[in-house]
DNA sequence: CGGTACTTTGAGCATTTTCAACCATTGTGG
DNA sequence: CCACAATGGTTGAAAATGCTCAAAGTACCG
């Protein structure tokens, strides 16, 4: 019996394939997409945007991922969909999905993605909830890599990630400079370099407990060193 | 052609009927669940917790909701669903459910449901990422105010919310004190009661726009002025 | 009546934002 | 090859928002 991945691979076989130059749309916050597509190359974002300019980005998709996938039932999106980088993909009029969903694995494969974009999204929100900015961080590159890596798409502790630090703010609840400060933190302490949109991870291991909120972290400004007088006693 | 909550409720004809008490749990975290339920009477939430006692609650379930799509593909919970207060709710074997998945009407509003699913924690994010605390929770209230409108369950502007504050700065990514403070404002600004698990809104216009970030609050402390003195006017 | 769970409130503090300036890199046209 | 614009990164100081901690207050329950 094939995996999920061959499957869903299988049916975009049947599709077209298209690029996206960084910062394109493939789908429209509340229009009906008129394609369905399967990640090839690239990062994309799934973003809201509120009424006074505000952005919140709360999906990423990788290679691998699909995109679209309300519009399996002719739901409309429920955010837009930008390329983040050049983006190669397979693209497929909603209309023969939906065709194809009348084969059950074919419909099982979509509806395990589903649960698997919803997961993400929960856990997105519950890491903005309830971490702080070094742990989302954290949480964000250990995300990506696993996903990467679980789809054998990096060999090394490297990746690339095409997002400006202001991008990866709106993912994270947080604002561009404060990202920049973690990233520069993150870059002090040798756990990970983010530079020029490449991932370099250093320090796995404290990542990970980062991200899992199983460190203490005092993401003491440089400079504190000479405070004054006596040291605080831990 | 029937309607997908029909459909819905027609499947879970053949469960069982089941009772919850206030703080039991429905799902756990982790587990492969042996039930999906259907929420008829209560509200219910599902949560992550953090290794250090943090929580996060990443989305509520009220009467017509379906908890534990994920079971329909033998995939482990990604969260605990606790009732919050009684609930009540019909009870599908999760085998059972899978062979009912061979009809194609059904398989398809169970997509829908996972569909909306998605979009409630993916706007749940994008709320707790952009917005800032008043505003969060005058989206939670207008969001379950909706909700329960959209299925005739409130003819008014009031509901029941047996969520603790506690519970609601878990939902919201907030201090228990801090929804507290917001809560009081709320009142104070005659936009919305929130006293003993029941919400009563009485300025609906305000607290959409406040719910969609297109408000300019300034949540001051009361006695800026004189403290006394002049009576609140209500 | 004591116990438990939840709410309310204050004071001080921490984290993150805001605002603003400046720097670095890249691509473009002259 | 250089000037220039455009985009994105870096940094500081001040301000704001929300948190922590702690102490009461309330309500309900047995």
């Amino acid at each position: 019996m094939r995996g999920r991945t061959e499957i869903i691979a299988s049916v975009f076989r049947r599709g077209v394939t298209g690029y996206f130059q960084s910062g394109e749309t493939l789908i429209e916050e509340g229009k009906l997409s008129r394609h369905v597509y399967l990640l090839r190359i690239g990062l994309a974002y799934q973003s809201f945007r509120f009424p006074d300019r505000r952005r919140a980005i709360v999906d990423i998709f990788s290679s691998g991922n699909v995109v679209g996938l309300e519009t399996i039932l002719s739901v409309r999106a429920s955010g837009s969909v930008t390329a983040a980088g050049l983006v190669k993909c397979l693209g497929l009029e909603a209309s023969s999905l939906r065709q194809l969903m009348e084969d059950r694995e074919i419909a099982l494969s979509f509806t395990s993605l589903l649960i698997e974009a919803r997961r993400r999204s929960e856990e997105l929100a519950a890491r903005i909830a309830r971490l702080d900015a070094p742990e989302r961080v954290a949480a964000m590159l250990i995300d990506l890599y696993d996903r990467l890596r679980r789809r054998r798409l990096i060999a090394r502790s490297s990746y690339n990630l095409h997002l400006t630090q202001q991008q990866i703010g709106d993912h994270l609840g947080l604002t561009g400079a404060h990202v920049n400060r973690v990233l520069r933190w993150l870059s002090r302490e040798d756990i990970a370099l983010v530079k020029g949109y490449v991932v370099i991870i250093r320090d796995m291991p404290r990542l990970r407990r980062l991200a899992r909120g199983e460190d203490v972290i005092e993401m003491q400004r440089t400079k504190v060193t000479s405070d004054r007088s006596l040291a605080p006693i831990a």
